[in-house]
RNA sequence: GGGGCUGUAGCUCAGCUGGUUAGAGUGCCGGUCUGUCACACCGGAGGUCGCGGGUUCGAGUCCCGUCAGCCCCGCCA
């Protein structure tokens, strides 16, 4: 094999990450930035980085001229360079297991700068102990910032993964179809970007929360399997998992039930899973339906890596004399639990730790008790008698973490517990990988002022045995609307859709919307459905919520190139920025000082 | 919209109960050095203690406000 040819450029022979003993000899035009030198005066050694990795260039009088050689002694960080040189073995005690190139050096005939870097203002090495720069600056100084290995790394990878995610949906049929940025206004779910028209005063358009209706229309159109790689806008405030633009995998298909789109999406999800080091997928994926979640975890997207499953425990308990738990049962609601296996070691501490997890979801407490040899431990354990703990399942040494009251209250609150527990109690994973597929979700769920709203997207078609409850009792409707959840992240969710018009136009009612605003909001998607739309669904995921699970990056931002802060801005190009009154006046605009300012 | 944490040299951080000239590592500049890979060694420069106000004889330190970044709640069909 000659020097990569697909490297080849004008500029260099090769990149110099892929560099190994048997390229000992070979001749080698590499450039790239100095990431480190180290000068011993007579010798000196500079790593070159490019985008492939690392490779250590020697510069001694014996090969290198010595004009080169007063150059190298100058070169600083990051100083862009080329390097003439030949490919040698390094002795065998300066070989360096850390570095993949380590066993070899390229010996530098000459070496030149191309262009000279100013002193990074956020170092790109890195000392082994040295925490990374305020993220303020990170963002401020991405050019540098991207350098480094890890978000090169993380970008690389998300590369890797559409890449994937386009060749197998390609190969499953699906063909990927562009919908418009500048759209329509959408009257629920999140807060629009606006975008003025000026060739329309006064009006605006909006950009994309999802490409969601238009998918529908295309699968109208007869498009039959559409996917996207589409960027999604909504102007609402941050997390660490959430950033106003974002990518989604959209993918709808025609004449498909649920079973349809998971089979494809654990198929997609495998191929995914494949290029990402240390994450794997093997498919089918587990079931719950969104009830059974709820009993069991308390969460609609539980972590099922382990188990610490939650228990009604009303009946064994319904005896107790005991004031919360009398309360919660006549008032109608329950005792729910789960068991920490050995967890009586936990210290009072360390289970007031979880009971404030708990508490901060809202709940009043935990009800808590271990089972010791000698008997009982804990608030709860003063009214319980030995056959107790028989029917909790509480066997000697082990804790049972407990809430009593609407289910409302205690599954947020024993979630967040069984979570807690977990961590406190060191209880290890029962599997690394844990996928699941959440199904029948509910299509409404209360809103403001006994309104309804829906869970999902008013869209979803409501599940066929259902359908007679719609109006007499829609909150008890389940849609055919599922998520993907993978270690207790939500990946993505998706649903089978409305497709035909009078359904559709059912459900908008129930939503609050009158006939008006129906066809004034939703008119264009109701005249593709009723101009023969098929039976349709399909799913959409975070992308980059992906990317950084896989990656094991701990925000969002490690897995964007160019993100925004947590307050919604660009620091490095520094964007939003006041405009021109000049520019507004074209626009038919006019900046207002608010009052309180 | 609300709550919390952080802000000191280019970068990462220390700075106690308010008290002399605000320190360390690294980076930067100059020098010595032929097998380093966190090279080593010698010398040097480098500070609006985020910003504004207040308390005090005296504020990096205490108080109020404000800005920025991050985390959380609300919000995100």
């Amino acid at each position: 094999m000659s020097d990569t040819t697909i490297e080849r450029t004008e500029g260099r022979s090769r990149m110099v990450g892929g560099l190994r003993a048997q390229d000992e000899g070979r001749e080698v035009v590499l450039a790239g930035w100095v990431h480190r030198r180290r000068d011993l005066g007579g010798l000196l050694f500079v790593d070159l980085r490019d985008r492939s990795g690392l490779v250590q260039v020697s510069l001694g009088p014996d090969w290198t001229d010595a004009a080169s050689l007063e150059v190298g002694h100058r070169v600083g960080a990051e100083d862009v360079v080329r390097v003439r040189g030949t490919v040698h073995l390094r002795p065998d005690e300066a070989r360096n297991p850390e570095l993949a190139t380590g066993d070899i050096e390229v010996r530098a005939a000459s070496l030149e700068v191309l262009n000279e870097a100013d002193t990074p203002a956020i170092p790109v090495y890195r000392q082994p102990d040295e925490e990374l720069p305020a993220e303020e600056l990170r963002l401020r100084h991405r050019v540098l910032d991207l350098r480094r290995p890890e978000l090169r790394d993380n970008l690389l990878l998300r590369h890797r993964l559409i890449l994937a995610a386009r060749n197998y949906l390609d190969a499953q049929g699906f063909v990927e179809v562009e919908t418009p940025i500048l759209t329509k206004p959408t009257p629920e779910g999140a807060r629009d970007f606006l975008v003025p028209s000026r060739v329309h005063r006064g009006e605006f358009f909006a950009l994309p929360q999802s490409p969601q209706i238009y998918k529908q229309i295309l699968m109208a159109a007869g498009f039959d399997r559409y996917f996207q790689i589409a960027r999604c806008f909504r102007d609402e405030d941050m997390r660490a998992d959430r950033q106003p633009e974002f990518t989604q995998i959209d993918v709808e298909a025609s004449f498909v039930g649920p079973e349809d789109i998971f089979r494809w999406m654990e198929g997609l999800m495998t191929a995914l899973a494949a290029e990402a080091p240390g994450v794997e997928a093997v498919a089918p994926f587990e079931r719950l339906t969104w009830a059974d979640a709820l009993e069991a975890y308390g969460t609609d997207r539980p972590d099922t890596r382990f188990g610490l499953r939650l228990e009604d425990v009303s009946a064994p308990l319904a005896d107790l004399d005991f004031g919360i738990v009398r309360g919660a049962l006549d008032a109608g609601g329950r005792v729910r639990a789960f068991v920490v296996p050995g967890g009586a070691t936990l210290s009072r501490k360390q289970i007031e730790a979880i009971e404030t997890a708990a508490k901060d979801t809202g709940a009043p407490g935990l009800l808590w008790c271990k089972r010791t040899d000698e008997g009982g431990s804990g608030p709860l354990s003063r009214f319980l008698a030995e056959g107790h703990y028989e029917a909790l399942g509480l066997a000697p040494g082990d804790l049972l973490l407990a809430a009593a009251g609407a289910d409302a209250v205690t599954s947020p609150a024993l979630d967040a517990a069984r979570r807690a527990a977990r961590e406190a109690a060191g209880v290890p994973f029962e599997r690394e990988h844990a996928w699941l597929w959440v199904t029948e979700f509910p299509v409404f769920e209360p809103g403001e002022d006994g309104a309804l709203t829906s869970n999902h997207h008013p869209f979803v078609m409501p599940h066929p045995d259902d359908l007679d409850r719609l109006e007499s009792d829609p909150l008890s409707v389940r849609g055919l609307a599922y998520d993907l959840v993978y270690n207790g992240a939500e990946l993505g969710s998706g649903s089978v859709r409305i497709h035909r018009p009078e359904l559709q136009r059912r459900v908008l009612r129930l939503l609050g919307l009158d006939d008006e605003a129906i066809d004034d909001k939703f008119g264009f998607l109701l005249g593709a459905l009723a101009s023969g739309a098929p039976p349709h669904g399909g799913v959409a995921f975070g992308m980059d919520r992906i990317v950084m699970l896989f990656a094991r990056a701990g925000s969002l931002r490690d897995v964007i190139a160019f993100p925004k802060t947590t307050a919604a801005r660009a620091l490095f190009e520094g964007a939003p920025i006041p405009v021109a009154d000049g520019d507004l006046r074209e626009l038919g605009l006019r900046k207002e000082i608010p009052a309180d300012g």
